[in-house]
DNA sequence: AATTTCAGCGTACACGTGTACACCATTTTA
DNA sequence: TAAAATGGTGTACACGTGTACGCTGAAATT
């Protein structure tokens, strides 16, 4: 039951995620990543590629899970920040960045199967980025007392706005990234305005 | 100099391209398309590709040209629809996501090569989005009198929000497009009002 | 009319791919 | 301790790829 044998197989199941992981770059994206490609990068023979995983997908679609998880412990972190006071968009801007610069693959990965060819990577991507809109929409709810529509149309437009800064962070450099991140900021400040302004306007017309 | 020869080479140079776009679809994207593939579809022997194109990379550039070029003919249409009266965010989405419904195949690519692996294609369409971008911020800058600064942050967040609402429409039923043209409108009335109400603060409170 | 140009074709090649298969060594189970 | 299960290996195969090369017939040029 201890398992020496499941420890070690884990071990190399982790040797191949990883191996994808770090085969990931500006220049190589996960589709055009061939098995054989990964399984020689951990050090495999090809074939034993198959004892961890069906196909390529499979593993795609784990390192998509995974990149997701780590999203939204980001997330997590930067609630914990604001706790401790400070702006909460400057914050979560400057969290998100950080995220693209020591996860830059993760995102890549995202960025890249959210509009992909595969039915089920686009799912999958469209799911944890749901997950990580939701989140924000129950933050900006309790937050500013908004309604539940509002508050998912600002959650949604911030979090598009900053998966887009986030996506042109890739190929910057850090003078461009802090550019990147101050216009970010205003432009969420511009919907915060916006939802705040027109979610009164509409509730005093119609209540 | 009248060139049957080069009209016949124009024709099926033609031909190559309107295979190539095609062969794009959900499940397909241009960087799997292969060379051989796409001379097929044209009825072509694979290597008279050669005659035409140096690579697929420069049909792909090509194709990208063109999709810039209807995205920015598109925003003619919308202007001349504004100015016979209407609501310029309502019919600049409706505009849009007709041209999501009719040149899929288009907007497909801009999508996915914004975030491939190649430099050159990257570079190629943020280039075309920049064009757009650009055009809206001073047509922005003329309707709202909006100084510089502030239009650019509007026009370039509302282009982000129309693209990704217009990469969700590629995968949804009338339905479902019906709901997002509205969750867009929405969005960029937020934007609209939060630039109005920040920059007027801002420009009050330095000048 | 003779010559040159050239779009399009078919063959051929080396290469990388996924994966089927038989085999081995070691852990696990009985 | 004997038998079974299993992670890892190497070989082998068919397939699709880009593209080099030489050829052909028709258009263009001389």
């Amino acid at each position: 039951m201890s398992g020496i044998r499941a420890q070690q197989k884990e071990k190399t199941r982790r040797l191949l995620i990883d191996a994808a992981l770090n085969q990931l770059s500006a220049d190589q994206s996960f589709s055009n990543l061939s098995l054989r490609e990964v399984a020689k990068e951990a050090g495999l023979a090809a074939t034993s590629f198959y004892r961890h995983f069906n196909d390529m997908d499979e593993l795609g679609l784990t390192l998509v899970d995974e990149a997701g998880l780590t999203l939204r412990q980001l997330m997590r972190q930067a609630r914990l920040r604001i706790e401790k006071g400070g702006s909460v968009i400057q914050i979560s801007v400057k969290t998100f960045m950080e995220f693209i610069e020591s996860n830059g693959n993760e995102f890549r990965l995202l960025l890249r199967e959210r509009s992909g060819t595969s039915t089920e990577f686009r799912a999958a991507v469209s799911r944890e980025i749901r997950y990580f809109t939701m989140e924000l929409c129950d933050y900006l709810q309790k937050a500013n007392k908004l309604d539940v529509e509002t508050s998912y149309l600002q959650a949604n437009a911030a979090v598009t706005i900053v998966f887009s800064a986030g996506a042109e962070a890739l190929d910057a450099n850090d003078a461009e990234r802090k550019e990147l991140a101050d216009r970010t900021i205003k432009q969420l400040r511009f919907i915060a305005r916006g939802a705040m302004d027109l979610s009164a306007r509409s509730s005093s017309s119609s209540g």
